[in-house]
DNA sequence: TAGATTGTTAATCGATTAACAATC
DNA sequence: TAGATTGTTAATCGATTAACAATC
């Protein structure tokens, strides 16, 4: 049971990881050569030694009174997660879910490349959405097979996901990152990343309704 | 320290529970009145026992041999969630990210309800997007202070993101959804649930990474 | 009744935090 | 040197899992 999903240690650490290079970028941009585990911890509400345990993934050490030099922090988290080289991804349902990620692939930190978008809606095809031409259902397969990509960003209607996940898996596509909220079946030897954002909304509802009641209950500093 | 942060208890448990909803929903539209742990486990790749834990929230008690009723669930979580009314939202930010919030809002369990888009680009303003009205942005002071939403969801670039938080403070927001890459900086008793994609991309990353050099060494079933 | 499923209590596991030594 | 910051080791906390009793 469950011995399908790939156990991954220390996903806590891993998904904090991209806000510690977006904040690194800009302090590198910024001219700063070294970073304190302290300046990260207070802008990313975290602290220090949460920061320097996380830190401790890619393998780069931080002098003592100084910090961590950020050019080296930010070529160790790339290179731990494999975003060195960029990923290279096709889109598949260039609905709004689609121009969303494709217009904010530069924030990911150059991780990202979309390729190519595909699209039933002949008034897509053919077109160009932010820079990624968008191609006609029939010809991924093609793709797939010349291009070596090897993850698929799902953004087809909910129903349709199943349908089209079984299509990429039978393509040869290891990995989807799924923002249908569709529970994919998939072979043990594809990944898939679900993405839900209802989920963050109930956090925020949740936090929300706790702040109102202790307002009223003056529990509240 | 951190003390500014709510701390809420059961955080996984509460980030599952929209996952749950949406299924229920499913079931209840294909006319099942009862589920089990089990098949709830399964659909979400879970264990069992994870579910009836995270059931406990709701306070709905199964039946051994039958299991839950799925419209006391439904209920249930809703009422948790404080979902049982709708989450009335302002949408701050009309662009990629907003089109695609304004899209899904209805995969998310009819939590939501965005009253209103508010752009500077004048060719928005005025025009609907998804059935939402895009107004001016010196509307949305006005607008606040009528209607009681105390949500708003930023989607504007990065480095603006600060500088309309604290005007949406300063309006008296409660709760900001943000979509940006940027840490914000509010009073303690604002709430701000941060959405980052990248970290998603990078378990997807890992996973893969993981499953790759598995296979090659053989470890892989 | 027998068997399936929930719910309770305890055990395990992993993530975070604390304490402090090491080091520049 | 003194002091700031990293890194190590142990402690705590919370989430998940296991075992099993309760119940329909």
């Amino acid at each position: 049971m469950n011995s399908r999903a790939f156990k991954v240690d220390k996903l806590p650490s891993i998904k904090r990881l991209p806000a510690y290079l977006h904040l690194l970028h800009n302090l590198a941009s910024d001219g700063e050569e070294y970073v304190s585990s302290n300046y990260l911890a207070e802008k990313m509400q975290l602290q220090p030694i949460l920061v320097r345990k996380d830190l401790e993934l890619t393998r780069v050490s931080g002098t003592p009174r100084i910090g961590y030099c950020i050019s080296d922090l930010i070529k160790g988290i790339k290179d731990f997660l494999g975003w060195d080289e960029s990923v290279d991804a096709f889109l598949v349902g260039a609905g709004c879910a689609g121009s969303f990620i494709l217009g904010n692939r530069d924030l990911m930190g150059v991780g990202l490349k979309i390729l190519a978008a595909f699209d039933k809606d002949p008034r897509k095809i053919g077109r160009k959405i932010h820079g990624v031409p968008v191609f006609d259902w029939p010809r991924l397969r093609e793709l797939v097979s010349r291009t070596r990509v090897d993850i698929v960003i799902l953004c087809v209607p909910p129903d349709e996901a199943q349908k089209v996940s079984d299509k990429l898996v039978a393509y040869g596509i290891k990995g989807i990152w799924n923002f249908t909220p569709t529970n994919l079946v998939v072979p043990e030897d594809v990944v898939v990343q679900k993405e839900d954002l209802a989920s963050g909304l109930a956090v925020l509802s949740v936090k929300l309704n706790q702040s109102h009641s202790a307002l009223k209950e003056g529990t509240f500093p």
